[in-house]
DNA sequence: GATGAATGAGTGTTCATTCAT
DNA sequence: GATGAATGAACACTCATTCAT
């Protein structure tokens, strides 16, 4: 996960690492490159391996089979968006809740740096092999985290809410990519996830103040 | 399913139909029990002709292609739920907003009579074939039909307004079907959906007002 | 000991039909030819299928994997075997057993109609596959058989004996296959294999006697 | 084949050659772990070099390919196995015909020092690669050097006498140890093998002396 | 129409072996 | 000599689909 941010110039000790980093790397570029060209259905073994410059071999050397790479995509891109949403959230660490929650927005749905087929093809994978579960739990701690801090307003959200929160954030997006709406990166829409999100804890709040 | 009570014993009219419709209905229950048993991986043409009772001949004599089954499975089930949701309303067409919502979600949650896995495995067929929008429509202009009811209270819903609302309650079902989340048949999770079409029907208004 | 013909596979479809019989002889043969063309080596599922005739989709219609095609060609030459065995034998029921021991001496090495490449590959494969146990089982109960006939005025043989009996003489033959020795089917090679089992049934006896 | 019996502490001297034999050592013995362990499915030479504590490299520094590491095993314990025989008939040299025997079935028997699993996968690979007539050639001059004893009063064996009686006797073993027979180690297997052999040359010397 | 035997392109995966470092 | 990353030919096996009967 934070390997590419480890320094690689240290070529005199350890060559063997760093060449097999910069394989790894090749690797999950060519699947990436082979999911925006040809979706999930062109997804091969032998694609990737062939796309990313290496052979099949070498692919399998570094992951165990095919789902341990879609792993490694989903969740190397998983890293990122999070790493990006800490970054935005903490530029706005003195915020209004509203710009906090529309700076997080803007990061999930900036992630995968534009490469919208290939953001749908793992997205899809993801839900096929059932590691759904397992991607969103970073998320959903997040939202916990947040929901669970008095000085935002809000009083700890049950396991329901929590669930509901991110799934409802989550799966609107998820479903944008999906179907490759066109508004997707539009003001508007931001503007309704914003809602989405603000709307629900405004709901949650006063049913605490009753 | 419905299909079976239809009478079936108009030999002299229709003997050809009579027939086909049943053989149609005999591989559809077959593909759920299928879906059911084995999940996503387990479903081959082979398997659900065998399980219907059919050659596989036959099977394609009324389906052109495994993705056409997926799709009619996919297209049952969402008119049931649909049916189900309309007779829901229409028991409440003098109840307040919350209980109308209400009636929808449980409507919704109940859909698929308990078939959990077959459930999951055809969800996730349609995300993975990318059939998703056509799925969502129904329940998309449904809900749009809704926020146009000037009685209702409610203004005009825009595009991305009727897209996230009704994603982000199919979505968080989405979810905790994949997820196969234990509270999914709990009044508390109901709650919260129900929580959350309110507070964003809510939110929309208030910006209205200004 | 009527262990003639039995089932090929239980979970693959039964060879009723007049053309799925032909089919699987065709694989049958196919294989025994790759196997005597280019031994244990060459045997794949694939060079299996074309020398056969038929597609490798076809093949696995008839046998779950390439194991259970090995076994149905052993079974099959081994069924073949026994039966010449007891076709000898009763050509010899009334002989002295010097010559009802020669009379399956003679058939067993006679047994895979001259293939002897063949032969080697199915016994190899078979010993690799630790398969050896059920396909001496046969032979083994029918040494048995013998041994117990007070008639032959031979005592009950222990499982030791058994085992010892039977083992030595297909031992024997079977390294004479394996290593391809030029004396195979001698006179002198078959004189010696049956004194082999008459010395040791001597030696039985004589124990007895004391 | 007899390296591992040669001093290794001649540091001085030969430093190379010594860390060699060491390396080789422990190649063989990762070897039979492997295959102690996994049987002959699990003997991959990546396998073999990691248990070895060596790498991929260095194993084919010092064995051409995957079969002349086999045969290398196979030779080690064969060479073992003739030693313990040779050392077993020393100490019977005064003994009677039958004691001589069981010396050497007993040595037979009691070879691999227990690895049974890893014994029957040799002789699984001895007999598919078709090593079996190199591996049985000095079992085979051995009996026949015995055989050709003036003073053990037996005749000259024949070519096909000294075959049968090496092969029936290796062969039933072989058996034993494939099969993995409880009875393997007991004093009545062991009885039964020396009648083998005692009865088979009795039944030589009687048609002799007709 | 119904059947089901036959098809075969295509897939994931293994592992003996090489060679640049 | 030692290393181990890389290679890639080869293989077993699947399954959607067709078509002769």
């Amino acid at each position: 996960m934070a390997k590419a941010s480890q320094p690689i110039d240290k070529k005199r000790r350890k060559p063997h690492q760093a060449r097999a980093a910069a394989t790894v790397a090749a690797i999950l570029e060519g699947a990436a490159q082979v999911l925006e060209a040809g979706g999930l259905a062109a997804f091969t073994t032998n694609a990737v391996a062939e796309r990313a410059g290496v052979s099949i071999g070498t692919l399998y050397q570094y992951f165990a089979d095919k789902n341990a790479l879609l792993r490694a995509i989903a969740e190397r891109e998983m890293a990122q968006a999070l790493t990006a949403v800490a970054a935005a959230l903490r530029g706005e660490s003195e915020g209004t809740v509203e710009s906090r929650v529309r700076a997080m927005v803007r990061a999930i749905v900036n992630a995968f740096h534009g490469r919208q087929r290939a953001r749908k093809a793992v997205v899809q994978a993801v839900l096929a092999q059932g590691l759904a579960i397992e991607m969103m739990a970073p998320v959903a701690s997040f939202i916990a985290a947040e929901g669970a801090e008095p000085r935002r307003g809000l009083g700890q959200l049950s396991r329901e809410q929590v669930f509901v929160l991110s799934r409802a954030l989550m799966g609107t997006i998820r479903a944008a990519v999906l179907e490759e709406q066109p508004f997707f990166k539009s003001a508007a829409f931001e503007d309704e996830l914003v809602r989405l999100v603000l709307s629900y804890l405004n709901g949650v709040r006063q049913l605490d103040a009753e």
